[in-house]
DNA sequence: TCAGTATATATTGTTAACAAAATAAACAAA
DNA sequence: TTTGTTTATTTTGTTAACAATATATACTGA
């Protein structure tokens, strides 16, 4: 059913929220994303079904279509769901992870460092995101691996909303430690690692400061690179 | 985005694939589907849109939707999702449950016994799903309980497609004990009984089984009980 | 009878036009 | 200035018509 089309604005409007580019509370307007992607509303309103069926995004009816605003509960359940299922993924990791995916995740806090040196925030929280899903590519368990790609994006608009500014990124030496542990196979030490990374990230957000500025979408999204 | 219509058709094909009454491979024919619910067919196409996010029908393009064939990987990584899920789920039952939800636990054993009396195997399908969600609903997590929501339907779905007849139903003492162990406050038995009583149903299923027969759409969905 | 091909039918994909609702703007009264 | 009302504009919702593709049927020749 025409997937690249509508596939196209899903994988955009994802991108940008994982990027932090696009905010929570945004409307996505039908008119302005059918022009924005150069295709009909019938498209933008199959790509926003699907988004919302993602839970990043909120249809309501007769008012359009906003990126979704998580609550403070809604934050804590899917914190919770990530500690549960990268628990089990990280297991398969370390029984998993041959030696090409040891040295993918090498090269991956490599690049963390690099990235870290530049001082760009949303190419960062994209790294930062990167390991985790890298992470549950290794662990070769693809219903887990979706699921924490609606997961982590979620949790980028959770740190946009609610995050300090210091607390929006993993800690790079947490990411190093926990390789460390992969690598030498100590699961127990592993799946400790990255829940205590995670209630790290959780425990940085405060919540109560809402920050809803927002720009306009077309310099947001910005199609032509994809 | 007038949910009522769309939301209708998603949640009578959800309960017909959760009943087995919708098998997998079936065809979801735009027109078949439209004329059921007596709508127009972007209606239909959109429904589909969020089924297929949801993972159980598959889109094909210049072909239609197809209710999803889940593969015997595809199987494994949804059960080993499955007890990741839950077991957070118990656990946050054993520490959150009341006496009203115990109560409505011990309701549901009786019920299971009830309906296992009448030979009525989608009922009996139904009842056994519905205590695993239950227990979703007392864990007092809305990502987990949507996530399980999903994945005990594509149990459905995989059990219609290779489950043995004596597998195709959780043992009812199995979800007695694990009650029991609630009630008692037994965190680790109660994680221990979920997690064997999840491989139990998968050691059940005998992959390479396929039964593919399916009936007609109109009396399959029956929209008129919704 | 079977295989291959051409035709006919049905289904999905795409677009545009119109209706209904919500938002924005203009205006009047206090 | 502020509040409330009316009007205009924009945006979402709905429908139908048409194009493109796939499936089913009928036909021809071996």
């Amino acid at each position: 059913m025409s997937e690249t089309q509508e596939s196209m604005i899903v994988e955009h409007v994802l991108d940008a929220i994982s990027d932090q580019r696009l905010r929570a509370g945004t409307k996505l307007g039908e008119q302005a994303l059918s022009d924005l992607f150069s295709c009909n509303r019938a498209h933008v309103r199959r790509a926003l079904a699907t988004l919302s069926a993602y839970q990043v995004v909120d249809l309501i009816p007769n008012r359009g279509a906003f990126v979704s605003t998580p609550s403070e509960d809604e934050a804590r359940d899917i914190f919770q769901a990530r500690r549960a299922i990268e628990a089990t993924i990280i297991r398969n990791v370390v029984r998993r992870a041959d030696d090409a995916d040891l040295a993918a995740l090498r090269a991956h806090l490599t690049h963390e460092d690099a990235v870290r040196q530049e001082n760009d925030r949303p190419k960062a929280i994209r790294a930062s995101r990167a390991f985790h899903m890298l992470l549950a590519r290794i662990g070769r368990n693809s219903v887990l691996e979706k699921y924490l790609s609606e997961l982590t994006m979620r949790t980028s608009l959770i740190i946009g909303l609610y995050g300090t500014n210091k607390a929006s990124l993993c800690a790079d030496d947490e990411h190093r430690h926990i390789v460390d542990s992969i690598a030498a196979r100590d699961e127990a030490r592993a799946q400790d690692l990255v829940d205590h990374h995670l209630r790290h990230i959780e425990n940085e957000i405060e919540f109560g400061s809402q920050s809803p500025r927002i720009g306009p979408l077309s310099f947001i999204l910005q199609p032509s690179e994809g």
